[in-house]
DNA sequence: AAAAGCATAAATGTATACATGAGCCTGTCA
DNA sequence: TGACAGGCTCATGTATACATTTATGCTTTT
């Protein structure tokens, strides 16, 4: 198991930024911050040089980090990216082909994605992970090293993550219907990846997505109250 | 002036990555690196780290960093993916709309590179910087942070970059051709982008990326000789 | 002879001490 | 009173010493 200190700092760090107790725009001391957690400050340093690149901290101008503010404006173009991301993993797919082992993998995760969703055996956890599990199997069929290390990137802004506003639909009124309608996407998407029409795989991938931004409008502008069951969404500032 | 020895230590090292003096797939060790720059150990650390972050290395199993080899196939899914994301940026900018302010200047810069190609007063240098210029104004041009630095990043690899095969294509037979061609298409984006049409916007941008395949095709199978005028085309491995 | 386990050496991970530089406060001079 | 200069302080950048882990090779045992 790797537990590093590092790797244990990153997390660590990574959690308080998230769970708000960083406030955004907070800047970040080393030698604070490694007496707070018990360590040193090198590997505080190599934890604060990976959050920034995940997107969560930014340089501050002459040396030190702060954590990010993000705008309305920011998520929604971090979901549009993903989409884009996903949406030319779904297309290279349809054109390049993929192996029938690959597409009858695909169409298990659909079958038991379906499960998950039928109310006679409901089951949102499975939904889930499974959920996770569709979209890193997309990102991986157009067999691309480069383009599936480039959505995974897109997903680690936790707000733009392809699951990140499923635990908040759990609380809104139209919230199994708008399951269904992921899911029938889903469908469409493999559909039209196993029929080679590129630009179809890639619109409704892109629409896909676009969901999230749906969910993002409701929970900033409706119901604030869900902004907390939406990692990173603390980060989001007016 | 920035110039502390982390900094050099990036550049000192992906020089060499970029020369060729460091083959793909070789291991790196800390302590040579150390030596051999004259400098500590620490900012050779967080220089193998930001390299990595760059693309130019990718971590062993059980730690330390070795080269990155690249496939003919990545190379090409790295251009594609700098098509995409350019073409997003330029269908957002039609989709949002751009100020006049920002439409002269692309306008000006689209007439300086008309300058620069014409045959009476052609002048390579000058294309060379404009076109970074009109490309960097394109993927700022929607307004969006995280688009523009996710640009940023894809254009990174040094082959993916906008301008990676103009030194190359300076050798090539129907090269002046080429460079008409392509400035064509910096046209077609900009009056897509000023008509509001963002279809045609995002796919003549990813078009033009495009033609840094065909390139990229002629470079490794039709004259070998020209590789090295390429950046980092020597990581490329078959 | 082959496989497993231990020992050893070398590399990375971590801690700490030292150097440098940027920001700020204060005091003085115009 | 305002502005500039000088020094002080604190945070980051760097060097080095120490700890830990991993890989390799040799020995031993079956």
């Amino acid at each position: 198991m790797e537990t590093g200190r590092s790797t244990r700092a990153v997390m660590a760090l990574r959690d308080r930024i998230l769970a708000g107790a960083l406030p955004p725009g907070e800047r970040l001391f080393e030698v604070a911050l490694a007496e707070e957690l018990g360590i040193s400050r090198t590997p505080v340093r190599s934890a604060l040089a990976a959050l920034e690149q995940e997107g969560l901290l930014e340089r501050q101008h002459g040396g030190g980090y702060a954590v990010r503010c993000f705008s309305f404006q920011d998520v929604a173009d971090a979901i549009e990216l993903r989409g884009v991301l996903e949406g030319t993993a779904a297309r290279l797919a349809a054109e390049r082909g993929v192996t029938s082992r690959d597409l009858d993998a695909m169409r298990r995760l659909l079958a038991a994605l379906d499960r998950a969703v039928d109310p006679e055996s409901y089951d949102f956890a499975s939904y889930q992970s499974l959920n996770a599990e569709f979209h890193e199997a997309l990102a991986a069929l157009p067999g691309s090293q480069i383009l599936r290390a480039e959505i995974s990137r897109a997903g680690r802004l936790p707000f733009a993550s392809a699951s990140a506003f499923l635990q908040s639909q759990q609380a809104v009124p139209a919230f199994h219907r708008s399951l269904i309608a992921a899911q029938a996407q889903h469908h469409s998407i493999v559909e039209a990846i196993a029929a080679r029409e590129g630009a179809r795989a890639e619109a409704v991938a892109r629409e896909h997505a676009r969901q999230a931004r749906g969910n993002l409008r409701y929970v900033m502008f409706k119901d604030r109250s869900l902004i907390d069951q939406v990692p990173g969404l603390s980060l989001v500032v007016e």
